[in-house]
DNA sequence: TTACAGGTCTTGT
DNA sequence: ACAAGACCTGTA
């Protein structure tokens, strides 16, 4: 049976490693506690997870896993298809990458979260990136574990409380005071394909072309957005100066990104 | 001290 | 249309 806190047990899902998925700057609110247990913030619930060789332990119950968490990890997703396809396009620099990041899933997150989170991580290191969001979570909730709604912090808050965020302190007010007035345009948001997601986002102040594309892969499930930062930027010019094929990959070439940009940071 | 961090906006040509 | 330069700030 389960040990100590946890509630629920399941055999350990394929290309699945906590260690990975938390280190791969996707998400800012999952930390590693030590000995293989990580707590992960979202969706306004915590869960703790032990992952062993074999069994993944849970703080949750079946039905919060069920209705939550597989779809946030993407669970679904058989990435049995896209490690056939990374080997059929037999480049040696991307097979080095899968290898290396095999255990990375592209996460589900809640929209509003990552529009945030992302705004904040532009031309920012991954350390301020999570104490800002750290501190925007604890303004209204002091367990940490509750994202702010867009009504919980009025856009002048930003002027008069320091949550480390620099220049961006306006574009957060504007986003936050924008969607506390229009809160439906998220749900809008939702219900639009990639190009549509891209032109809607980036018509905000503080989102570009690479923000919008990590909001539409990491938020909306657009896995054929395809974020290209410095990291990509330079591993391209390194590995890939004839240019990359993404095109290849079709509908899940930001898994691929995923893969690339974690080896290069990492690898 | 200078450079860099999962970029974007503004300005000058 | 495209290339610089500016921009908050903690860390190395």
């Amino acid at each position: 049976m389960c040990p100590g806190k946890f509630k629920y047990e399941i055999n350990r899902p394929d290309h699945f490693d906590l260690n990975q998925i938390a280190s791969s700057g996707q998400a800012f609110r999952i930390e590693d506690t030590g000995n293989d247990t990580f707590v992960i913030n979202a969706y306004d619930k915590s869960l703790t997870c032990l992952l062993t060789q074999n069994k993944l332990y849970l703080s949750c119950d079946k039905s919060e896993w069920d209705e939550l968490w597989i779809d946030y990890f993407d669970l679904n997703r058989d990435y049995n298809i896209i490690e056939k396809s990374i080997y059929d396009f037999k480049d040696e620099h991307l097979i080095k990458s899968f290898e290396f990041g095999k255990g990375i899933r592209i996460l589900k997150q809640h929209p509003w979260e990552t529009i945030i989170t992302f705004l904040i991580s532009q031309n920012n290191n991954i350390t301020r990136i999570k104490r800002s969001v750290n501190a925007l979570c604890r303004y209204t909730d002091p367990s940490g574990i509750c994202f702010p709604k867009a009504a919980d912090i009025p856009g002048d808050v930003f002027m008069t409380h320091d949550f480390g965020l620099g220049y961006r302190n306006r574009y957060l007010a504007e986003m936050f005071e924008y969607t506390s007035k229009n809160p439906a345009w998220i749900e809008e948001l939702k219900e639009m394909d990639y190009d549509s997601s891209m032109k809607r986002l980036t018509s905000f102040t503080g989102i570009g072309n690479k923000v919008a594309n990590c909001i539409c892969l990491f938020g909306l499930g657009h896995t054929e957005a395809f974020p290209i930062d410095t990291h990509v930027k330079k591993l391209m010019n390194k590995y890939y100066p004839e240019g990359f094929d993404t095109e290849y990959f079709g509908n899940f070439a930001g898994i691929i990104q995923q893969y690339l940009f974690y080896y290069e940071l990492k690898g």
